[in-house]
DNA sequence: TTATATGTTCGATA
DNA sequence: TTATCGAACATATA
């Protein structure tokens, strides 16, 4: 689920069933601990007795502010969620249950447990170490046009960069450049200032929409290109110029030939 | 059985 | 040193 569009969808929700409540206790359920990149024990000391304030998203991550001052860090990898439970009706794939005093418990669920859960001084200082760009919703044209001058490779593995600009991940980097016309292989450099420009704008409207609708794609615009993203599928724009699909920096890629070409 | 999945990291290589 | 490439991570579904 995790693009800019989903976890400010889940920052919302958080916002939502967890914040001004007083965390009482912890369960970490994930066995191979992978998800937990500060220990357990930082986490509880962190958490219990607290709450949560106010939260903050930078790209695809979050974070929610302690009582405390410090901050709790999620990443969602690539099948992450939050799920309000009550009772012990514990939603699969959980891997972290906050229990609130109110009785309320949060679920960090993650199937394929590439998510992260940590305890981090800030947003900002994370952001600086981990050197991850500004938020693509946050972004002017020309920071955009700036940091994809140097890089070399193709223009899809930029866009997917989170060191570049922030937010930006495989569906939404197939949509932005279905709508500007440009082939993912293309090297960013040589792509026009006019060509960029449409790229920026489709990105910024393509996430604006999917927050807008809450990013049910049922709901999306019917021409929106993630509606298509399976070969031979025929977008009602290009009707004779199925889909097809190849690799680009490792990662399912989906074009419309008749209006991306090298 | 093989391929794919909305993400990131790390080691090898140029 | 720096940039790039590709495998690896864990699990489910088609």
């Amino acid at each position: 689920m995790p693009e800019l569009p989903e976890v400010e969808i889940m920052r919302r929700y958080f916002n939502e069933c967890a914040l001004e409540k007083t965390i009482i206790q912890l369960d970490f359920l994930d066995e191979l601990a992978k998800v937990y990149k500060s220990t357990p024990e930082v986490i509880e000391k962190s958490l219990i007795g607290q709450r949560f304030t106010e939260t903050e998203r930078i790209g695809k991550y979050l974070f929610a502010r302690i009582s405390t001052g410090q901050y709790l860090h999620l990443h969602f990898g690539m099948t992450g969620n939050l799920v309000l439970f009550q009772g012990d009706n514990l939603p699969k794939y959980a891997r972290l249950v906050f229990h609130f005093e109110s009785g309320e418990k949060l679920a960090f669920c993650d199937l394929r447990k590439f998510g992260v859960i940590e305890i981090v001084d800030n947003p900002q200082a994370y952001q600086k170490a981990a050197k991850i760009g500004d938020d693509f919703l946050t972004i002017s044209l020309e920071y955009f046009k700036e940091r994809l001058k140097k890089p070399t490779v193709a223009i899809k593995t930029s866009l997917l960069n989170q060191k570049l600009f922030a937010g930006i991940g495989n569906w939404i980097a197939d949509e932005m450049l279905f709508e500007a016309g440009i082939h993912p292989l293309r090297i960013s450099k040589d792509i026009s200032e006019a060509e960029l420009a449409k790229l920026y704008k489709a990105g910024q409207e393509i996430i604006a929409i999917a927050i807008a609708e809450d990013t049910h794609y049922g709901n999306f615009p019917a021409d929106f290109f993630v509606n298509y993203r399976k070969i031979d599928a025929l977008h009602p724009s290009h009707p004779n110029s199925p889909v097809e699909r190849l690799v680009v920096g490792g990662r399912g890629t989906f074009i419309v030939p008749e209006k991306q070409f090298l």
